[in-house]
DNA sequence: ATGGGAGTACGACGAAAGTCGAATAACTCG
DNA sequence: CGAGTTATTCGACTTTCGTCGTACTCCCAT
């Protein structure tokens, strides 16, 4: 009998958490224990405590935005593998998730069935991805610049996406806009761009 | 019998132009008359000159970007009907072009035969857009608050999303960047932005 | 004609963004 | 363990942005 697995489900709405909670049940059954957690601070610390052999992420959470989330539950992660849920699903989405190291992505609008043979593939084969083909050279160009982000930068770049001044991304994180001033432009060098729009544009492009 | 009906096309790409030639004839063998136009200023001088009962415009032209030279050209063009030829095919744009105050929106992808059909369709019911449903209100909205902007206004905005500097835009635009400032106000007002990041996220959500 | 009301244009000034250099921590590799 | 690399942090300067007040034009409505 196979070893029981311990799943960590990230997601802020709770009833999604209980549908992945089946989800994962009709799969295998019995197999399966699951931890929930509501914020990624929660499953940051869930993860310091315990062992899980699989974290599901929800990419579109209040708490984290965008691909943000994802590098930091990696780095904190250790042997477990990190799976995306997630509604957007473009093939750049895809390929971002990818690159950035997710093990599968699953598109909130799979099917039941799919999404049962999709839970064995992560457990059986180590991963599971929609139907996609690499896109063109430029878009992977930009999710591979992207990807080559530190931690700290992504999370710049995120506070970007949302519109905010540098002075309230430092005040999100914690640290003096002097230090995302040179987060930024370590930014714009890795992603080839020479202001804030441009990057921003750039980033749109690698994510949409 | 009908009137004999005018037609300018507007392309940077001869080929293209062309291609709409064929079209035009063979949905109205001998009814129409064709002039070609390889820029926005050639069409716009054109359309001094001469009356003309349609206007094929090219959204993806060198010499204009986006939506831009749509109003522009809707300025000059007195009573002939404006149609869209673009190879972007997003509800949004189509929202956008509408709007604006378009009369088609004819996808580069449009089968012949569809495209037989839209074109009969814009002189026989004044019009013709591709199948799409009304987006949600946000949307809406924000292609409502691209709609009211001012040509000046609107270049500027094309700036920006080029990722140019107010200073960049300043030169193209042949004034001072003073002005450009100015401009980027008026836009940051009129679509609910606090800085130019916000305008371009905004705009690019209502064109995309 | 004359008085709004836009649209466009500009200068000046405070605020935000971006550059440069440098210091400290953390991690890797021989 | 020490050396080199990378990530993160910050302060000081320069450049760019964004606001405000103002002026000029055109239009069209009273």
């Amino acid at each position: 009998m196979a070893p029981r697995r311990r799943v960590l489900i990230v997601d802020d709405h709770p009833l999604f958490r209980d549908a992945l909670d089946v989800a994962l049940e009709r799969a295998m059954p019995g197999m399966i224990e699951t931890v929930h957690a509501g914020t990624l601070a929660d499953a940051l610390e869930q993860l310091g405590k315990d062992q899980f052999t699989l974290v599901l992420l929800d990419l579109n959470m209040s708490d984290t935005e965008g691909f943000d989330g994802l590098t930091r539950l990696l780095a904190a992660s250790g042997d477990a593998k990190v799976a995306i849920v997630s509604a957007t699903e473009s093939t750049q989405a895809f390929a971002t998730a990818k690159t950035l190291g997710a093990s599968a992505y699953l598109p909130k609008s799979l099917p039941p069935k799919e999404l049962t043979y999709a839970i064995w593939a992560i457990f059986d084969e180590g991963g599971w991805y929609p139907d996609f083909k690499e896109e063109d050279e430029a878009v992977s160009d930009a999710a591979r610049n992207v990807a080559q982000l530190t931690p700290a930068q992504r999370r710049v770049l995120n506070g970007l996406a949302a519109g905010l001044l540098n002075k309230q991304i430092a005040y999100e994180m914690g640290i003096s806009d002097a230090t995302v001033k040179a987060h930024m432009t370590a930014i714009m060098r890795k992603l080839g761009a020479t202001n804030r729009t441009q990057a921003l544009l750039i980033y749109r492009d690698a994510v949409s």
